[in-house]
DNA sequence: GTCGGACTTTGTCAATTGACAAAATAACCG
DNA sequence: CGGTTATTTTGTCAATTGACAAAGTCCGAC
């Protein structure tokens, strides 16, 4: 769907790319869990039931790891984003606003992983940063723009942005640090009435 | 004003703790900018100007100088709240919430480090978190709660959770990843024309 | 069956980590 | 001044890190 899917020239392989899809999926987990810098190897090779050495084999460095890894989770959102809007298409304008904030903050309660590599991202070299941005989040904040979420509360275009943080923030904390949410609030916002609550509360916020 | 400050029983000291505290300071900035245990204590020491060694004579360990770090920037925080509060005494409730908020978002606009922190603590060791809920974070939330901030809009009071977490996320993310945001909307968040856009258009989402 | 390449493990490397100890310096007190 | 304590540097330690090489194993083609 995006990078390093390289040319489809037919390689002769023994079994396919099942593993290194879970090496990819085991990445997510421990980059998702302790950031970047903090995650070592060998603990996602842990993670993906192998040897540490062969990592090396199958990526050419942990940074390799950290952009496949990536493209996955965006890979994902976007599949997972397609499927809801053709679902949506019949309702107007402010009802599918509504409906598609809500399919997001549902969506990002069982990901909080996006909103952990966004940040992140954020805080290690530009490079890994730059990419980010360029290959996933422009596409998805330029179509945010035109889709006219910005239309609805009459939203100043120059606020755009201010508007895509403030949603990206409001819907992700509290599942990004859900054993935090919960000590200090009784909520578990890994409970699905928990995830509805919120979905509704933040649609009420961004389209009364 | 919370822990480690010790008695104040007048040790013999040759340099009173102008060295603790720069200390503490290059402590907060490193974990903020990479994360507890990205951070290494020669990143620290060098930060403060200082040989890794000192480190361990002023602090037991690494992680007694993320307390002491953490201690700081809530301090911090809750002295600047106290101050902000005497001045909106005699506005009326809405408005009092109104300024109330676009205080906090300025304020995190220049402390970016306590959501940075807020996160990282999330998904380390539940010491650190459960340390962090019930030492700073309780008390915040329940003041939050019995100022009425929960009143405005009618909110249900099961909701506050949802609210509080809401708000911080909406509220710092964008301060939190202002590089990324530069890149990916051209705002630049460290500028004050930004940051006063961000605190009117969060108002407007709380308080309408 | 066996050959060749794809896959996997095992072992090793220099660099970095947090912690600590011992030596060195600086500031105060009398 | 001389002695004592506080502060700081320097050197060292075992453990962990990302990367790599060498050797082993597996599978399909011929």
């Amino acid at each position: 769907m995006s990078m390093s899917t390289g040319t489809k020239t037919q390689r002769k392989s023994h079994h396919g790319n099942a593993r290194k899809e879970s090496i990819v999926h085991a990445a997510v987990g421990a980059f998702s869990a302790h950031g970047y810098d903090a995650t070592s190897t060998r603990e996602i090779a842990k993670r993906a039931g192998i040897e540490q050495g062969l990592l090396t084999y199958h990526f050419p460095n942990k940074q390799a790891l950290w952009f496949a890894a990536t493209d996955h989770i965006f890979d994902q959102l976007n599949i997972h984003i397609e499927g809801v809007l053709t679902e949506l298409r019949e309702l107007t304008e402010k009802e599918r606003a509504r409906q598609g904030i809500q399919e997001v903050v549902r969506y990002l309660s069982t990901h909080p992983e996006l909103f952990r590599f966004l940040v992140d991202a954020g805080n290690r070299s530009d490079e890994m940063m730059h990419w980010l941005v360029d290959t996933h989040l422009k596409p998805r904040f330029d179509f945010m723009i035109n889709e006219g979420v910005v239309n609805i509360r009459g939203l100043n275009p120059a606020m755009a942005g201010h508007a895509f943080f403030a949603l990206a923030g409001a819907t992700s904390l509290i599942f990004a640090v859900a054993p935090t949410c919960k000590r200090l609030t009784g909520i578990d916002a890994t409970q699905q009435a928990a995830i509805d609550n919120h979905a509704e509360f933040i649609a009420n916020l961004m389209v009364p």
